[in-house]
DNA sequence: ATATTTTGTTAGATCATCCTAACATTATAG
DNA sequence: CTATAATGTTAGGATGATCTAACAAAATAT
């Protein structure tokens, strides 16, 4: 059995690792707000419990048994924010918070009625994959709207990692999921990009176009 | 402050209280599953939070701050299950388990939310009153089936304590809220009551007769 | 009215999760 | 290549919620 925050640990591992699957202690303390003994101790645990490779002074991966449970609980997660703001009528600012609460309940029948109520996304409001019930993510292979080219339009399919500040700065400027957006050009020296969509124009900085990923030629 | 644990307890507190409003430490303890030393050194935490009045050796009851927190727990635990019920297609007898996890979540805004597309209710799917979001039950003044008379024809409003086992049991006789039932004959010995409705009749136990809370003249 | 049973409390332990302070290792910068 | 900084671990302690064993009070039964 996996404890509510054993749970939260291994999200954290998860939505932390990047392309090699590696984290520090560090990090994974900040991420949690919680000190760096604790996380220590508590990847001993999580070693023991098979669900990550710890070894002193390494970095610490999840193994696929830990990746399949964090996967199940950002499912749970996910469907519940969508569930929230699409059947419910919540703001996408408020579910976050709700679906931190939501996503450690245990009944998996609960979530599958969502995911069913939903019709089955494979894509939550923020533009991230839903996991499906054996915490297989579905690949969609999206591009970061700072690799592609001036001239190009394309079609924003997703949003990495939003705080609800980031959601605030998209509302703010009529960006949402599903919109064609043409690049009419990039500024070499920061990176940034003048984007047009909706008969408007937008300078979006660097930071904010890695964060939109979008389908080419759609 | 109050934890998962607390909630638990006041639940159980104000689900036990009778009239009297009293509740034994044995009592609680057999309804939490939880040993009694454990609950006797909640409740003297409880006592300082000024939960609940707790003296050695004597009955334990509920303050009336004590009180609403529990009233505010049964409200999401209610407005839950009927959500779940109504709203989301799930079983009667699957609801109860979630909502024992679902009613410790935090955000009032997610219950508020649930009782504004329920439409408010002020009963929900077990026939319960559900408090209002300042912890006060709605009173409806109902009586139970056992304490009516003879030849009186009644209305069935609510269902006291409804186990699984027990909800099996009135959908098994077509017994459900809001039908109209005729008291056919008493049996002195036992209490049992034979019940006409719907063009059918039914012999109910004493046991049974208590938890049916109906109106009269109606 | 005393003995027995039931009910409730105290004392002391365990387990999970967290903490701080001190120490150890690894990485980095002169 | 050492000195310093950053990162990670150990040791020991706190808190919340639970337990068992032993004791105390209240209720009950003969």
């Amino acid at each position: 059995m996996i404890s509510l925050a054993e749970e939260n640990y291994l999200k954290a591992l998860f939505n932390l690792a990047g392309q090699r699957g590696e984290v520090n202690v560090t990090e994974l303390s900040k991420q949690l707000g919680i000190k760096m003994p604790t996380v220590t101790s508590m990847m001993k645990k999580l070693a023991e419990k098979k669900l990550v490779y710890y070894e002193s002074y390494k970095p610490l991966r999840l193994t696929e048994k830990g990746k399949k449970e964090a996967a199940l609980v950002i499912r749970k997660h996910r469907l519940t924010e969508m569930f929230l703001v699409e059947k419910m009528g919540l703001g996408w600012e408020d579910v976050h918070e709700i679906a931190e609460e939501v996503e450690h309940i245990r009944s998996t029948a609960f979530f599958d009625k969502m995911d069913e109520l939903l019709g089955f996304p494979r894509i939550d409001p923020h533009g991230s994959s839903i996991p499906d019930k054996n915490g297989k993510f579905a690949s969609i292979p999206y591009d970061k709207l700072c690799d592609c080219r001036v001239g190009e339009t394309v079609k924003l399919s997703a949003v990495i990692h939003s705080s609800s500040e980031f959601l605030k700065f998209l509302t703010n400027r009529a960006i949402r999921l599903g919109i064609r957006m043409k690049i009419r050009s990039v500024e070499p020296f920061d990176g940034s990009m003048v984007i047009g969509y909706d008969n408007r124009q937008e300078t979006l900085s660097r930071t904010v176009c890695e964060r939109l990923l979008v389908e080419k030629g759609k």
